[in-house]
RNA sequence: GGCGCCGUGGCCAAGUGGCUAAGGCAUCGGAUUGCAAAUCCGACAUCGGCGGUUCGAAUCCGCCCGGCGCCUCCA
């Protein structure tokens, strides 16, 4: 075994191989090669495939900041017996399939922000690799052609099942319809031969495919060499499929494959409909179990369009990857809530320092972001807390641990905020300064987890132009009736756009909104026109004139007519 | 049957030998606000049960109860 280099100071990793925690050592010293089993092409995503990419993800951002070069490699499977069924049922080409199923997979990748994927290979494109590394154990004896496929022989491999902690006689095998060709019931196939219409491939045992496992221990070879630092995966990955490559990979190179294996835990579909105040069992569960696209599992698209791809990877980031999560859209909707409290402290941010939270200068190395605390409070306090959050990463990249630091993070912020006034005060500089520090670490810290790196997408409301005229309106109505002690219309208007989905929030600057939806103008309008018909019934017409006038100028017409007043655009 | 995981406040979830058991969501008080919202402060668990090891355990060991995964395609 070749010599490994000095362990990092304090990083520690899990291995699957030693079911233990062990310090980070790499290949190369300063270099890291991750290789992550990606999907098999055959359907759409679902939320489960996500987890995978998302942590890891994370374990690239982290490792770059703490001064690693990675290389992070995410294979498709894009030629298997489920895609060659899939293709025939369908009545189009298997890389039709394959090309369809990449494009929704690289879509949901890119909207829960996993974007450090290095290098993407298609088993498809590696067919010399493939074929390569089946000769070669072929020739060192390792596998065995039999009719035109071609098998590794388990029993040769005296290191077979140290990954999944299994012996070979306790090995069920494949059985089924090729168990005849084989001559250890635990022997796996290397090589299919190829049915007349299948696709397939030359090799000097026929036409052909590779089977499943062989595609892995080929790519990672070509990519990331022999021997390589992280092989990451989901759980169910252990057996067969990691097992497998590692018996192949080992085999053929005689080193060792990899030095960490990783495996995230599985999702759980949890149908927790009604969580709140309990016991929610009124509904029997039946569907509650493993996410697996066999049980119907799906529609990753639709739960990014409805909840956001932002939501989902903080929720999947609140916890540690090794666990088995609870998955369901409440939850995700209450992990939103959570990250509310960060997109409401940048717009403080902003109220204070005048300039956007998203145009700071963040460091991006672990040493560049050390703090000098000064003769401040609210550094020491910073600082502390961002050790506490690396030390967190630092423990098998715990960013369930990581996400807690941050919550206390903004809190101290906000806190420092109230206690400073740095709203309402003559903001002197010494005070804004340690602020604008403290929040660059939130944004540093952030960033490790791939998060909060750019202004909330804005949904329905506040994009409309319309109704953000519409909206000023409204909150210059209700601010004049606050300044003639006028509360009852006031609050009148306030509760009158609640159920629209506006809420209002009055600060020393000025009053502001946020919310609304596709029907929140109609209803805005309609409140308008409520009050205007007010103010006329109190003879008040100069209010009445200006909310006419001042839709007019939005290009709003009001009509009154006998049955009630209508609005019209353009 | 074999291998393995888990059980921490109403819900989610860190913590795996020793400061007052993080944090989020929810709830209840308080400060603040004309009223709100937001923010801050405070309240809310002795860690499934029993027994053991130890000066000391949620954290180690044993048994029990209760969930779950893999052993077949699966992130």
């Amino acid at each position: 075994m070749t010599a490994l280099s000095p362990a990092h100071p304090s990083l520690q990793i899990y291995n699957t191989l030693t079911k233990r925690k062990e310090p980070f050592q790499t290949v190369e010293p300063g270099k890291v090669g991750i290789y992550l089993c990606g999907p098999t092409v055959y359907d759409k995503a679902h939320i489960g495939h996500m987890v995978g990419p998302v942590i890891f993800d994370c374990i690239k951002r982290y490792l770059v900041y703490c001064g690693y070069e990675v290389t992070w490699v995410v294979n498709i499977t894009d030629v298997d017996d489920k895609l060659i069924a899939k293709a025939y049922e369908r009545g189009i080409s298997m890389l039709e399939v394959a090309e369809e199923n990449i494009a929704d997979y690289n879509g949901n990748l890119a909207a829960l922000g996993v974007d450090q994927i290095d290098h993407f290979p298609r088993a498809t494109e590696c067919m010399d690799e493939i074929i390569a590394i089946i000769e070669s154990l072929v020739e060192q004896g390792f596998a065995y052609e039999s009719e035109g496929d071609v098998y590794f022989d388990v029993g040769k491999d005296a290191g077979y099942g140290k990954l999944s902690n299994r012996t070979v006689d306790a090995m069920q095998g494949e059985g089924g319809g090729t168990a005849s060709r084989k001559r250890g019931l635990a022997d796996f196939a290397l090589w299919k031969s190829a049915k007349p219409e299948e696709p397939s491939w030359d090799s000097v045992w026929g036409k052909g495919r590779p089977g499943w496992h062989i595609e892995c221990s080929a790519m990672s070879k070509k990519l990331l060499g022999e021997t390589f630092d992280i092989h990451g995966g989901g759980l169910d990955l252990v057996f067969p499929h990691h097992e497998n490559e590692i018996a192949q990979s080992e085999c053929c190179h005689r080193k060792p494959m990899v030095t960490y294996w990783a495996h995230n835990g599985l999702l759980r579909a949890s149908n927790a409909t009604g969580k709140v105040g309990g016991r929610g069992e009124l509904e029997e569960p039946g569907e509650g179990g493993k996410m697996s696209r066999s049980k119907g599992a799906g529609g990753l698209a639709d739960l990014i369009a409805s909840q956001g791809g932002e939501r989902i990877r903080f929720f999947l980031l609140r916890t540690h990857y090794r666990s088995t999560v609870l998955f369901n859209e409440p939850a995700i909707e209450e992990a939103g809530v959570g990250m509310e409290t960060y997109y409401r402290f940048f717009k403080r941010f902003e109220r204070v320092t005048g300039q956007s939270i998203f145009d700071l200068e963040v460091p991006k190395t672990r040493a560049a972001g050390e703090i000098d605390a000064g003769p401040s409070g609210l550094l020491a306090e910073v600082s502390e807390l961002r050790n506490k959050f690396l030390a967190a990463m630092d423990d098998d990249f715990n960013t369930g641990g990581a996400v807690g630091e941050l919550f206390e993070l903004v809190r101290k912020l906000n806190k420092y905020c109230d206690d400073h006034e740095l709203e309402t005060e003559s903001k002197q500089s010494g005070k804004v300064e340690p602020f604008v520090r403290g929040a660059t670490t939130l944004r540093e810290l952030a960033s490790i987890l791939g998060v909060f790196s750019k202004p909330q997408a804005e949904g329905g409301g506040s994009s409309d132009a319309l109704l953000g005229q519409v909206m000023q309106l409204v909150i210059d109505l209700r601010t004049e009736a606050r300044a003639n002690k006028n509360f009852a219309t006031a609050d009148a208007i306030r509760d009158g756009i609640e159920p629209l989905g506006i809420v209002l929030e009055d600060r020393t600057g000025g009053t502001e909104w946020s919310g609304g939806n596709d029907e929140t103008l109609n209803g805005i309008m309609q409140l308008l026109i409520e009050l205007r018909q007010t103010a006329r019934a109190n003879k008040d017409f100069a209010t009445s004139d200006t909310i006419r006038d001042r839709l007019a100028d939005s290009g709003v017409t009001l009509e009154d007519r006998p049955s009630g007043t209508e609005w019209s655009q353009g």
